[in-house]
DNA sequence: TTAATTAATATTGTATACCATCATACAATA
DNA sequence: TATTGTATGATGGTATACAATATTAATTAA
């Protein structure tokens, strides 16, 4: 990165943050009212920020506001959770494709760089690093194969599914799994092999998903 | 319909649909300030209310708002477009495909009446209802696919080539050519035959990308 | 005249106070 | 027990204030 174009960072976007990884990381719980004047004291912000904030949370559906009633933190059901995986995995198969048809020496290196960095982050237990490298790798390839518009809608559907991420990467996080799969995706764009990159890639969103749908099981029923 | 159970209209759900509105219609040409004290008067409400909107807008990719300069309409370049015509594809396929399998009479029939609907208002240059009903079609396809998540998404693909849209109709209107590829989805639907809609589908949104491409174009080069 | 600086003005970011309306929990009553 | 008030608190919305930053106009230097 040569610049880094824009950085004046407002209150809002830091609060806007905050209330992210609160939901994220489950310090709320799904249907649990927000209100306005906690979160005010909690952030130290005033209403007019956390206001703004909550109407970004909840176009970005991670809220859920009734009016006059106020917003509450969203859940989403099973059916909503497999649709995004399936989501997922057309959009990320999308760009995973490409990527293998276009990608240079210089974004393969940049993969197994990454690549390095979870296998490192994983063995020391840093679920927080791997999952921010693993993002980094995704991006990479998303830029590779030019889906920009792809990428950010995949953003936004891990960040309603983010509390169960979250979850899955606490209990199963040591699982050599995902490395394994990551790591057959990389071989084959290296190889320049889109069919292959796409079955890979295909086999880590299969699994992620049964992670996750497991992991909604055991909490539903506990 | 024996109870509204729509919850009492906010400001500023009114003045966000103002705004959508405005920029979708080009009232507001790309790249555009957005100056809260204008929009203010334009609309009648306090900058609390249009600040919230703002932050929607925002956070719908609608407008991009730098730190202390503010907020200007989005605009989109021809890759954008083309990825946005792809992923729609990919999302209605698989809600068409779903559909073709599980729609009921019921669904059908409704269908039906959309489509009798459309052609009725295209034939009187009724713009407005024609794009009106055609979304209430495809809701109806994505409702019986179960597919909402794909849906949010599609209105919001849908809501970032609004100017396109609202362009393309004004210039392609009353070509016969839109229904009658819905028609051959509909078809299929009716006869449950997946693939025959997954096609009718590709074809029906290869054409509109066409004509879209062929709208900017025509704006870049004028 | 044009370029560069500086002063003036707008606009945003944030905070605070205020009010009307609606919602909910609780108490009083029938 | 069921109903009706009533108190309390939250939200939706407005208005105002002010510092920090942008933008524009004005002034000065080249």
């Amino acid at each position: 990165m040569l610049t880094n174009l824009k950085r004046p960072k407002t209150l809002k976007e830091t609060a806007l943050k905050q209330l992210r990884e609160a939901i994220a990381l489950g310090h709320f719980a799904p249907g649990e009212r927000l209100v306005e004047r906690v979160l005010c004291e909690k952030l130290g912000v005033s209403r007019t920020v956390i206001r703004e904030c909550i109407r970004h949370l909840e176009s970005d559906q991670l809220v859920t506001t009734v009016p006059n009633v106020g917003p509450t933190v969203a859940s989403l059901d099973v059916t909503q959770i497999e649709e995004i995986y399936e989501i997922r995995t057309m959009l990320e198969v999308s760009a995973v494709t490409s990527c293998a048809a276009n990608a240079d020496d210089e974004v393969i290196s940049k993969l197994e760089m990454y690549y390095e960095h979870i296998s490192h982050a994983l063995e020391e237990d840093n679920i927080q690093q791997a999952l921010s490298d693993t993002r980094k790798l995704y991006k990479t390839i998303f830029d590779a194969g030019e889906k920009s518009v792809a990428w950010d809608l995949v953003e936004q559907l891990n960040g309603r599914i983010g509390q169960l991420r979250a979850l899955t990467l606490r209990t199963h996080g040591r699982s050599v799994e995902g490395p394994k799969k990551l790591l057959a995706i990389i071989e084959a764009i290296k190889q320049h092999d889109e069919d292959a990159a796409a079955q890979a890639c295909k086999d880590h969103l299969k699994q992620a998903k049964e992670i996750a749908l497991q992991q909604v099981n055991s909490l539903n029923s506990q």
